[in-house]
DNA sequence: GTTCTAGAAC
DNA sequence: GTTCTAGAAC
C-alpha cells in the first residue's frame, strides 16, 4: 500500500459508495473493512467514521485521540469495541463454516501505526498468511510482545488515574519500534525460530494441531447433542457456552 | 506496499 | 552455492 492516507478517505466517505471488496459492514460511527494485506486467516480493520465533532486530525492515530478529550476518546474506542464484538461473532461463524472449528481472535491497535487514521485490528490468532513476510510483520502482531496493544489494555488506560493514563498515552514510538526487532519466537509455545520460513512452517504446524483438536472437540459435542436429541431431552442443545473474551 | 541488492548465515 | 535478511529507493 503506497497510499498512507487511504483509510482516512474511506472514513470520510458514504459507506454505501465503498466497494464490497473493501467494506465488510458499518454502523453510524464505524466502518469494518478487509485488511488489504491479511496477516492471519481472518483479518479486518475497524475504523471510526469522521463526523462532527470528531476532526480527522483527532482520529489520525491512538496518540492523537488520547491527546484530545478523554471522554470523547473513550466514546470512540468504545464504539470500535462494540463493532469488534459483533465482528468476532461473524468471524467465529465463518471459522466453523470454512474450517469446522473456531479459535481465538485478537482485537487491538499497533502502538506505532503504519497508516494514518485510527484503525483497530481484528484478526484470528494464527498468523498463517502468505502476506506475512518480515520480522516486523510478525512481531507487530505477537500477542505478548507489547507492540500489539490489546483492546482491554487500552480501555483500562482510559479508566485509570490521570498519571497512569498520561504515561501510557504518550506512546513514544522509539521503545515500541525496538520491539519489532526482537528475535522471532512462536506465540503459541515460545520457542525461538531461526528465520521467517522456519517460523511460518512452525506456525502452520501449530495451527494444524489446533484444527485437529478443535474439529474433534466439535464432533464430540455434536455427537452428544444427537444422543440427547434421540433421548428426547433438550440437554446439550442450549446456547453455546460463553467464550472467554480474547481481549 | 514492492523491488533490488549486499552481505550474512548456512 | 543457496537461502535469507534488512536497508534503500520507489
Amino acid at each position: 500500500m503506497s497510499n498512507l492516507t487511504i483509510l482516512r478517505t474511506y472514513a470520510l466517505k458514504d459507506p454505501a459508495t465503498l466497494p464490497a471488496s473493501i467494506l465488510f459492514s458499518n454502523t453510524d460511527s464505524t466502518l469494518t473493512i478487509y485488511d488489504a494485506f491479511p496477516k492471519s486467516l481472518f483479518h479486518f480493520l475497524v475504523l471510526p467514521r469522521a463526523s462532527a465533532p470528531l476532526e480527522t486530525n483527532e482520529l489520525a492515530s491512538l496518540i492523537t485521540l488520547l491527546r484530545g478529550d478523554r471522554t470523547r476518546a473513550k466514546q470512540v474506542i468504545s464504539s470500535l469495541n462494540e463493532a469488534a464484538k459483533s465482528l468476532r461473532k461473524e468471524i467465529e461463524a465463518e471459522m466453523v463454516n470454512r474450517y469446522g472449528f473456531k479459535w481465538n481472535i485478537w482485537t487491538g491497535f499497533h502502538a506505532v501505526p503504519s497508516m494514518q487514521h485510527l484503525h483497530l485490528h481484528v484478526l484470528s490468532a494464527d498468523l498463517c498468511s502468505e502476506k506475512m513476510k518480515h520480522k516486523k510483520h510478525y512481531n507487530s502482531f505477537h500477542p505478548k510482545l507489547g507492540f500489539f496493544l490489546h483492546m482491554d489494555e487500552v480501555l483500562s488506560w482510559l479508566d485509570a488515574e490521570d498519571s497512569y493514563f498520561t504515561t501510557m498515552a504518550k506512546l513514544d514510538p522509539a521503545p515500541y519500534e525496538a520491539l519489532l526487532k526482537e528475535n522471532l519466537a512462536c506465540f503459541h509455545c515460545g520457542s525461538a525460530m531461526k528465520n521467517i520460513p522456519a517460523l511460518k512452517a512452525h506456525l502452520q504446524m501449530e495451527w494444524d494441531t489446533l484444527a485437529t483438536r478443535g474439529k474433534a472437540q466439535l464432533a464430540r459435542k455434536r455427537k452428544l447433542e444427537e444422543k440427547h436429541a434421540a433421548a428426547g431431552t433438550d440437554e446439550g442443545r442450549g446456547p453455546p457456552k460463553k467464550q472467554k473474551s480474547d481481549q
